[in-house]
DNA sequence: ATATATGCAAACTCTTTGCATCGTT
DNA sequence: AACGATGCAAAGAGTTTGCATATAT
């Protein structure tokens, strides 16, 4: 995704089209790594050197309330934030404190199927968060 | 589970058995709030008024660090805590921030049948973790 | 007796907040 | 021009750490 197309869902969901924001996003969309703020920070001062750590928290905060990115949470304790809102699934090691993306459809069909079918006495799904803890191998490396 | 149960459990897992430990851990199994250290200080502190916060913090890695008990992420900074290792999925509220238990055999093995035909590349999964974010209604209230 | 656990307080990390200034609309 | 966003610094929450004392084995 380019500038342009940041600049765009930016705007489409209010909130206003700062350079600081355009930053934040773009670092956000180009990373795989599931960064968390003070990453984000590092990253977004290569260009904007006397962005705040407050304003940071605040563009990351807007991005969430408006559905744009997703809080991720870790076994550490610390938030960290992933550009992709589609659902999919988040391969975690603790040793390596790395997350990766996994998309399958299928088994998130599968549980929708099942959802449907049995649906959950006094509770209404929204959303669903699926998360294999592991150890990723050489190929993946 | 009654107090000679948790004993055991401690004894078992090779950790010294301490007051202290009895009260978190007794704390934790009665507990179906999955409550943070916060919540269990106060909870503790009814019948150990002076135990510290730090050494709470120390139990709690300890029980983790020995498979008897599981840190549990929430939407919040905070870390909760929750007795049941067993495979079990999260209805979560942010609403309420509130945590249930759901459990669900059939799911679970639904996903470790998929799993075994279908293997991720460069990934050994230990551990499946599903929440389930929305709203409880009024029958589980 | 020894190794480990506890209590206490200070320190640390991550995140939030208040307020004046600046920039987008 | 007006409202919202930013920068800065201070405060806050949750958690970790160091060390002396106490306790389980």
């Amino acid at each position: 995704m380019d500038n342009i197309e940041v600049r765009k869902r930016l705007k489409s969901s209010g909130l206003r089209v700062t350079p600081q924001r355009i930053a934040v996003l773009s670092t956000l969309v180009e990373s795989n790594a599931h960064p968390d703020a003070d990453q984000i920070v590092k990253s977004v001062r290569q260009q904007y050197s006397n962005i705040a750590i407050g304003t940071i928290y605040h563009i990351l905060d807007n991005l969430v309330q408006k559905g744009i990115i997703k809080k991720v949470q870790t076994e550490q304790n610390v938030v960290r934030y992933d550009a992709i809102v589609e659902p999919h699934i988040h391969l975690y090691s603790g040793e390596e404190n790395r997350i990766e993306d996994y998309f399958d459809e299928e088994l998130f069909d599968l549980i929708q199927d099942y959802l449907q079918k049995k649906e959950i006495k006094g509770f209404e799904v929204n959303d669903i968060r699926i998360k294999f803890l592991g150890e990723f191998t050489k190929e993946r490396k």
